[in-house]
DNA sequence: CGGCCACATCACGCCTGTTTCATGCGGGCT
DNA sequence: AGCCCGCATGAAACAGGCGTGATGTGGCCG
């Protein structure tokens, strides 16, 4: 599972309307569960990345969701969003498991960082294979030592190949990852970006890069050597 | 980059425990210290550089502790924590030495925020990085040998970008950092002081300043060569 | 061998983000 | 008061990112 999926637990639709919108901007795949029951399963029985839980939910107490959550040991972040902000809440919250907690009324802008902020987590910093070198916060990369500047679309492109080095990534997958919108799916635009990718890899010297393949009918592999 | 340690001095579990662990997750190390004495000792044997210090705490009094961690000459940053919020504590907390002062209830992100801050001042002396040398206390910078002088927001700009070389620094953050003002985000504003700054960095002869990469659609990064 | 299809490239042009210029305002200093 | 400096902002120049249609190329299958 590559593309990023957020569970949305929160009833009030004039909040989870607009907010699961600038989710799926993002570039996330967005859940959301209108109460507590809902919210639990889709968490327990999704492949879900993170749980943006409001604490007033309907149903099953957000506490009580968010305990279930980290007592089944799944592998997922929990960001707390409630109307009380006073440190009473947020202490319990983060007893409960949370691992971030925002506070409402709360500006949109904040809540994606924090989002960001708690996803970068389980990205590596430095990826190094086949004599390139990705540098994430740096947002750098190196070809045999020597920097290369990427644009954003390559960027996030040679990511999406490098973090599955060795094998296949389909096109889709790639589509997915990198423009979040399958519309994409017929447009020659990712042969397009593949191709630029191609060139800045091979170096100045102009010779041919030997590290993106191409898999006819499928999509792309990134080779370790 | 040094780990920065934080005692944290409370003894209500319900709130270090958790506490705690938001500290860590900011990266830093932290010791918790649940009476007064323990503190004391823990704030002057141990590699401290920030202590959380709960006014409530039993055994020696929080003040107390302030003054003789004061005393002991340490360099040490303290940040008192109190259920009590008048002003009249404010006083005499500061008083007895205290860098900061938060209110219970608090909210999260404030506390964290606030220990940043506090943690900026501590940052080195001075910074030189790829023939730039920034003279904290002195507010004074010199690139390759000769002082510029800077403006103020050019000063804390430059802060913001020499202290995390190498990284990309996203204009929301510099934005956080050097205006505290989210309706900034979408003026040019930064990018003027971006320009006035590069000017300045790349010397009288007006050559084109290398250090200051702009990566389109994220922010700034200060390269350190 | 011929045709088809997937992919690679080229050339073009829009659009968005960035840089800079010019301008104006306000606060501190003389 | 008059001046200078720091700083915000609008307009305009500019650059690079990126999507698209046209065109080339090579493999695969009949």
């Amino acid at each position: 599972m590559r593309v990023t999926t957020v569970l949305l637990a929160e009833d009030d639709s004039a909040i989870s309307d607009p907010l699961s919108r600038a989710l799926e901007r993002e570039g996330y795949k967005v859940l959301v569960a209108p109460d507590g029951n809902a919210a639990l399963s889709a968490a327990l029985y999704n492949d879900i990345n993170l749980v943006i839980l409001d604490l007033g939910l309907p149903g099953t107490d957000g506490l009580e969701i968010c305990r279930r959550i980290r007592d089944s040991g799944r592998d997922l972040l929990v960001l707390m969003l409630t109307a009380r902000t006073d440190e009473v809440d947020f202490i319990v919250g983060l007893d409960a498991g949370a691992d971030d907690y925002v506070g409402k009324p709360f500006r949109l802008a904040e809540l994606l960082a924090r989002v960001r902020a708690l996803l970068r987590r389980r990205e590596p910093e430095v990826l190094e294979i086949s004599g390139v070198r990705m540098e994430a916060r740096a947002r750098r990369v190196l070809v045999d030592g020597a920097e290369v500047s990427l644009a954003n679309k390559e960027f996030e492109l040679l990511r999406a190949l490098m973090t599955r080095a060795g094998q296949v990534v389909p096109r889709e997958d790639i589509i997915d990852e990198v423009w979040h919108d399958p519309s994409l799916l017929t447009s020659k635009t990712l042969d397009m970006h593949i191709s630029w990718l191609r060139r800045k890899l091979a170096g100045p010297n102009g010779g041919v890069d030997h590290r993106i393949a191409t898999v006819r009918g499928v999509g792309f592999r990134f080779d370790s050597d």
